[in-house]
DNA sequence: TTAAGTGCAAAGGCTTTGCAGCATA
DNA sequence: TATGCTGCAAAGCCTTTGCACTTAA
């Protein structure tokens, strides 16, 4: 049995109602611990009972977006992965073979970024340092020829 | 008028016949001077009398990818662009606006991927670092608001 | 009543796949 | 003849959009 979602307003979000489906969704992507998608995140509701229409969801996210409640990665191929904004920055390493995903953080970063900014008078507003690589168990498993080498 | 190329065959590529399509597509990639993606090369070689269907475009890309020839990025939102393999790594800044694209490179991308490697004993085998944001002019006309600080 | 959110179904954009035909060895 | 590449068409996957209905103010 499908049950619909009643749509209540409770409060709002920045001029925008908080309706049932928002609520419902904010609280999943928390939960999630970052790294989920709009398929994981229509699983997730309806494993609950709670059905929430993939529009609705896509309609959601990029609200929340527009509003900066939320993060938009590219980890992996082409889908999207979204988490609740942090206040520290922080960027991806995923693990090819078994699809772990690590935080990573570093002043490096916010440094690179600032030389750029520099350099070319650029005004960043988005920064995505992805790395892919193999986790330390798989690497060991396959004997995968190390890319990057150390210095 | 369609004209069919027609696949001849003339050396190889690490065991793969190096066929009409295959060599045609890596001179467009290489003239194109970095990021291309699959439906400008099919507009390339089409614009060129040259008749290549898309599913050997992205098979051939495919297969370039797997032999190390081109790397494949994801610049902007969801395709993606390809380009020669080149020796020196290097990254990219896009502008949001008018779609610019400089590359950039620094030693500290190394440096940041040495300490990566080192810290979680990750053999990472590709790195990308996207930023995106408004470039100078672009910035000048519009007034859009610095996210990312200067310190 | 008006403005905005939701569900449904259809369409969109990009990419992959199955199959038949063709090229090369 | 055997293997592998190509074109075509269809399907796949993820996302967006048009429309009618619903909700809250």
């Amino acid at each position: 049995m499908k049950l619909r979602l009643s749509r209540k307003h409770s409060g709002e979000m920045q001029g925008h109602p908080m309706t049932t489906q928002r609520r419902l969704l904010l609280e999943l992507i928390q939960q999630a611990d970052g790294h989920i998608d709009a398929q994981e995140l229509y699983r997730l509701a309806s494993s609950k009972g709670e059905f929430i229409s993939s529009a609705t969801i896509y309609r959601s996210l990029n609200l929340f977006k527009q509003l900066g409640l939320v993060d938009e990665r590219r980890l992996g191929k082409v889908r999207c992965y979204y988490e609740i904004k942090r206040s520290s920055e922080h960027q991806h390493l995923v693990c090819t073979c078994c699809g772990k995903v690590i935080e990573i953080e570093s002043p490096l970063i916010h440094k690179l970024v600032d030389k750029v900014q520099n350099e070319h008078g650029f005004n960043v507003t988005k920064v995505e340092f992805y790395l892919e690589g193999y986790c330390e168990q798989c690497d060991e498993e396959g004997s995968q020829k190390r890319v990057w080498k150390s210095t």
